[in-house]
DNA sequence: CCCTAATCGGGTAATTAGGGAG
DNA sequence: GGTGTCCTAATTACCCGATTAG
């Protein structure tokens, strides 16, 4: 990671993606053919997945357990 | 694949979800939806839920005393 | 070269989301 | 106020055999 220029992306397999989803590998090939993900095909046709952009669709949802309140706010 | 680091929370269905808590599926999503429960969507729509956040409110531990009521209601 | 696991395809059942009424 | 059931449309999961990845 020393490297500063390093212009390839990290590229998830179809497991990989399943496994963050939560779903299976085919729902992943069902996202990637509707256009929902990039995908980079080998050359034998299987699909990769840019894990920058998988990971920022998983939408962090975290729920705001009520960290601190902000004050100021007309509660 | 020593892989210690297993980031990867593990994520229920609303159907398993539903079975640990006895309730229906539509229960479970009501709650995701008043922001009770943690929940991931996917393309699809379609929610996931961390197992641990709901392993840890079924509490299977007895709590010390109090079975704790979990409020968080200051809305 | 052979091997195991994963991912291709397509097709069909099961599940889920959403709203509405009891 | 919260929950279970009914409905339709959309999404997802599991089945197969064949190919690719490593």
């Amino acid at each position: 990671m020393t490297d500063l220029r390093n212009d390839e992306p990290e590229l998830l397999t179809p497991h990989e993606v399943a496994t963050l989803f939560g779903v299976d590998p085919k729902t992943v090939t069902r996202w990637a053919r509707a256009g929902r993900l990039t995908a980079i095909r080998t050359l034998g046709g299987h699909r990769r997945y840019v894990g920058s952009e998988v990971r920022a669709l998983i939408a962090p949802r975290t729920t705001p357990r009520v960290t601190a309140r902000v004050s100021l706010g007309t509660e």
